[in-house]
DNA sequence: AAATTTTGGTCAGTACTATTGACCTGTATT
DNA sequence: AATACAGGTCAATAGTACTGACCAAAATTT
């Protein structure tokens, strides 16, 4: 059984763990500067970037389920939502069945802006699967996910299968 | 040899470059959450975590080592490290050698301070490392180091073998 | 049918992070 | 002496996010 937990107690040693935190800093922020550089011709920033990803992973998302997904308060995404919808990047239609709730989903410029600003990103996460090798990349699921909140990491795995 | 990269074409399918981005999200957002809980009290952001953070690991880097490391503007950091120094959680140092340069480390309450702060970082590091184990953890080091940029790749694999 | 809850939106105020640009003091190098 | 570098500072701006207070429409509960 490799893939068995260590019994070992002094397994995570101090040290390993720091760099374990570090190495997550350095590749966020490497992770995040392509799209960054791309959201600021728009006049956009990373928030609007993280709601145009999860719009377009889960089309007719409502905007509470977003608001879960983002943990940010309503307040907040409210003004990034607006502004993508005004500028026509996002669509709203009411439920049909609770037509309180509004759903959401990319429009045409949406998914192209989409589409380019993951670009970098997907390229890069590519290059660093294949030179690491299908193995290395179960290991980096395998840890990632347990670094989810424990009441999310059933639900994020779920938002995972679904697409 | 296991850990050889995958030479198929197919390898990291687009879905597959989906989970990989999402997860990041995620688990940088759940990682970032208990610090910032703490940082709160103090009146501080998550800025000021990852100065102390790198001042800590690195005791006697210079403010120009740090804006590297941080990718930000002086300007930006001066606010955050004057906070800091007027706090007593860091002190300045001038470099007998060259004595333009201010060397930075934790006072004891910055110390303090920083291991409160990656205390619950650490556990949720450990946590993670122990259920995945040693192998997953080997891979979920490959991968994360694969996103740095490839510029700075070399500079952090040596700041985390020096402390 | 009336009361309550849920969903979504809005206004106001505040805080933190980060930016660009300009300008200044020292110190080191050439 | 001139130039470059390390660091600090002032001012203005932008993006993200927060709390708190309200409001309206729609659904559910009583």
């Amino acid at each position: 059984m490799p893939e068995s937990p260590s019994k070992d107690a002094s397994f995570p040693r101090e040290e390993e763990l720091r760099e374990g935190i570090e190495l997550l800093f350095f590749a966020y922020r490497d992770f995040t500067s392509d799209p960054d550089d791309i959201l600021t011709e728009y006049h956009f920033g990373r928030a609007h970037h993280r709601a145009i990803h999860f719009i377009g992973r889960n089309p007719d998302t409502s905007v509470s389920e977003l608001l879960a997904i983002l943990r940010i308060t309503k307040q907040s995404l409210s003004r990034v939502l607006s502004q993508l919808i005004d500028r026509g990047f996002v669509a709203q239609a009411q439920d049909t069945v609770d037509r309180r709730r509004r759903l959401l989903r990319l429009t045409e410029a949406g998914l192209e802006l989409e589409r380019r600003l993951s670009r970098p990103q997907r390229a890069r996460v590519a290059r660093a699967y294949r030179e690491a090798g299908a193995e290395a990349v179960a290991g980096y699921y395998k840890v990632l996910t347990g670094l989810i909140d424990e009441a999310e990491r059933d639900r994020v795995a779920r938002a995972l299968e679904r697409p």
